[in-house]
RNA sequence: CGGGAUGUAGCGCAGCCUGGUAGCGCAUCUGGUUUGGGACCAGAGGGCCGGGGGUUCGAAUCCCUCCAUCCCGACCA
């Protein structure tokens, strides 16, 4: 590809409204422009690189035996009322009406319509297992499309489906995926850990994130420092050491205007774990929506939301107004479990505790010396506390860090939970209707286009892992004189002809400025074609950020694929 | 949807407080001089100052309102 020729509108400074690294590199190399809220152009350079990704995507799914096929973006309203889905999705989901006023939605998701397909295939257990994937634009209305590809509400997605005949056989694909996800995100070249997931909206029983580690991800992971253990905080379990409190009478103490956990551990000279903190919530979804409950907890952990939810098997919570607090009895500030009419949970940290400080549910007031085993004898736990740095491992005796991490996939091992409600069944041996039993399995492909620049990156621009750049080598012509484009064009000709991806910088600009553009856009190796070179015979090579070699014209190609082997070292 | 910030040329910004009819750098176009790491000189084009309403003789500037964007929270690949 000639630059002169082609649209690659790199910017000097980086774009105002953009906040992480990788947004304002991918805008700045001139590889997406933003549409509107959260939708992008990929432009021809954006094109480039994203392809590759599928292309690595697409071999390593063949490879573990799944087949691809395109469903439609369009889906119509049926196939969600039949999943529950069109009640249950929610705002994300984008609804619109056709000129025959027949309601439809952008596919945020393909399960409804990868089951609707293999229902009316799916005959004999002997199609089975059968796993089909697609990579395909997805939509979802999100409230906050933010950091440019990272969260975008248009997305390209590779999501695969399988279909079994048993939870064995489920079982063993969901491993096979979980093997191909690590090969897929390795050959990227990213740093990245698979995590136990929370199985979110989408249901089912087991789930796996594959996590990219950086500073800008999204998404909290307690792992363990010693063991693999690993999981998003969402769902981590890990324990910690808590001082035990002295037993004691409960005793109402005055504690005027101090409402926070550290305010009043400090004022009574206590603990901060020693405090029970007692959150109320309102249900917002599900079938007890709009029940006030109580969470309690030690007062320096954190509640973490996912849990709270999970355990009380509504679908959203939401803090409590000060006019619903009342109405269970608690006071503001002075919240506490002893009174309070409404449900609570207690977090598993309090079980047997003695010697706890409460709110009184009066003003200015806490109580202390409340034993659980003696006051709260009925109580119900609960994990509803966030993991915290130091924790120690579930699962061996090593200690818990956390990480940020951006979310790249995601597997999940469904059931049936829509292959049910959609109708895949198939005769099994005996002859008999069953239901098949169903994973699901993303990657957010251009969300990893993100992600690698996350990692990826330097004073200079964005560093591709060689096999990602939109081109292998960049031929920079030097001086405006006939003999250097000459040169430039043979030595083009020679290396398209060899089959590697050129892009020759062939404009009429200053050699700074086509270095500085090379390094933005990250191409790997650079060939410098200059008359003071050429009057020797000779022209540079060099890998992006390193030392220059001279090489006689007449060796180009060898030396250009031996920089183009190494880079994949 | 809540909290915070910002909207002035393709990109980055100044002007706003203290109203007088729009400017700088980069980019673009023309001519010239340059040419081994984001050149220089001269000239040019490009703006309903986010939209609407108000105050005023007069509004980018003050007031109201709507919209958009970005950041922080709930959603997710």
């Amino acid at each position: 590809m000639r630059y002169s020729r082609f649209l690659a509108p790199t910017l000097r400074d980086d774009p105002a409204d953009a906040e992480v690294i990788s947004h304002k590199l991918l805008l700045r190399a001139g590889f997406i422009r933003r549409v509107t809220s959260g939708v992008y152009d990929f432009l021809p350079m954006g094109l480039r690189v994203l392809r590759k990704i599928e292309q690595v995507v697409r071999e390593e799914m063949n490879r573990a035996g799944a087949q691809e096929l395109l469903l439609p973006m369009v889906q119509p309203v049926e196939l969600w009322k039949k999943s529950k889905r069109w009640e249950k999705y929610g705002p994300e989901l984008l609804r619109f009406t056709d000129r025959h006023d027949h309601e439809s939605c952008l596919g945020p998701t393909h399960e409804e319509v990868i089951c609707d397909l293999v229902s009316r295939e799916l005959r004999s257990y002997k199609q089975l297992p059968m796993n089909l994937y697609q990579i395909q634009s997805k939509f979802r209305d999100e409230i906050r499309p933010r950091f440019g590809l990272m969260r975008g509400r248009e997305f390209i997605m590779k999501d695969a489906y399988s279909f079994h005949a048993d939870e064995d056989c489920l079982a063993t694909e969901y491993q096979n995926m979980f093997k191909a996800y690590n090969r897929i995100f390795t050959r990227l070249g990213l740093k990245f850990r698979p995590v136990e997931a929370d199985t979110g909206s989408i249901g089912g029983s087991a789930s796996h994130e594959f996590h990219v580690l950086a500073e800008s991800g999204e998404d909290l992971i307690a792992h363990c420092a010693k063991c693999e253990y690993a999981a998003n905080v969402e769902m981590s379990e890990s324990s910690r050491t808590i001082p035990t409190g002295e037993a004691g009478d409960i005793t109402g103490v005055d504690t005027p205007n101090i409402t926070s956990a550290e305010d009043v551990a400090s004022f009574l000279n206590a603990d901060s774990a020693q405090l029970v903190k007692t959150l109320i919530y309102r249900i917002t979804g599900g079938p007890n929506g709009g029940e006030i409950v109580a969470a309690c907890l030690r007062g320096d952990d954190q509640l973490q939301e996912i849990k709270l939810i999970r355990a009380l098997g509504a679908d959203t919570v939401e803090m409590a107004s000060d006019d619903e607090i009342k109405s269970v009895g608690g006071v503001t500030g002075f919240v506490g479990p002893v009174g309070l009419s409404c449900k609570h949970l207690f977090d598993d940290t309090l079980k047997n505790a003695t010697g706890l400080i409460a709110g009184a549910n009066k003003r200015d007031m806490h109580l202390t010396g409340l034993d659980m085993d003696r006051d709260e004898a009925s109580a119900v736990f609960a994990d509803l506390r966030q993991t915290r740095e130091g924790d120690h491992c579930p699962k061996c005796d090593g200690t818990i860090d956390l990480s940020r991490g951006i979310e790249v996939g995601h597997i999940f091992a469904l059931g049936t939970c829509y292959s049910d409600p959609m109708e895949v069944q198939f005769q099994n041996r005996e002859g008999k209707r069953t239901t098949a039993t169903m994973g699901c399995y993303g990657i957010g492909v251009s969300r990893l286009m993100a992600a690698i620049v996350e990692q990826c990156n330097d004073e200079n621009g964005i560093a591709w892992p060689a096999h990602m750049a939109p081109f292998q080598l960049s031929i920079i012509t030097m001086g405006k004189s006939d003999t250097g484009l000459e040169a430039s064009e043979k030595i083009y000709q020679e290396l398209l002809d060899a089959g590697i991806e050129v892009l020759w910088d062939d404009r009429k600009e200053r050699p700074g400025v086509k270095f500085k553009d090379a390094e933005l856009m990250g191409i790997p190796v650079h060939l410098v074609v200059g008359d003071r070179g050429l009057e020797n015979g000779i022209v540079e090579i060099r890998r992006r950020n390193e030392e220059k070699k001279e090489v006689q014209l007449g060796q180009i190609l060898p030396a250009v694929q031996d920089l183009l082997d190494g880079s994949f070292a």
